[in-house]
DNA sequence: CGCTTGACCCTGG
DNA sequence: TCCAGGGCCAAGC
């Protein structure tokens, strides 16, 4: 085949984004583990550039990607935050309880 | 081809 | 529990 099965083994953020998209609501999950539930495991920095470079009106729910210490680590974090506590989750001074609200 | 940047993670003190 | 340091990986210039 002209495109052999060789992008396999290569980054698509694709994988990415549909973890993300399976985030069930009143959860969720950080850089890390998502990265490795779409098969990059050690990327999750990677997963960080690709929400960067997300357009505003993505339907994806980034504000449920926070960091392994349950920190939201992005630009718009107090938007982030608002979004979560309207989705149920619980939100202490930036904070969230992982051991609660995490996949 | 090499250095810098970034919505990260782990370990030690 | 909080702070500091080092490591990791991909994209951009």
């Amino acid at each position: 085949m002209t495109r052999n099965n060789a992008s396999i083994n290569q980054c698509d953020p694709a994988m990415v984004y549909t973890v993300i998209a399976g985030i069930p609501l009143g959860k969720v999950d950080s850089y890390g583990s998502i990265a490795e539930k779409a098969g990059y495991p050690g990327r999750a920095r990677w997963v960080g550039q690709l929400l960067a470079k997300l357009p505003a009106d993505s339907k994806l729910p980034w504000h449920r990607v926070v960091n392994n210490k349950g920190m939201i680590t992005c630009p718009r974090a107090d938007l982030a935050s608002k979004k979560l506590k309207i989705e149920g989750v619980a939100v202490a001074a930036g904070r969230i309880d992982m051991r609660r609200y995490r996949c």
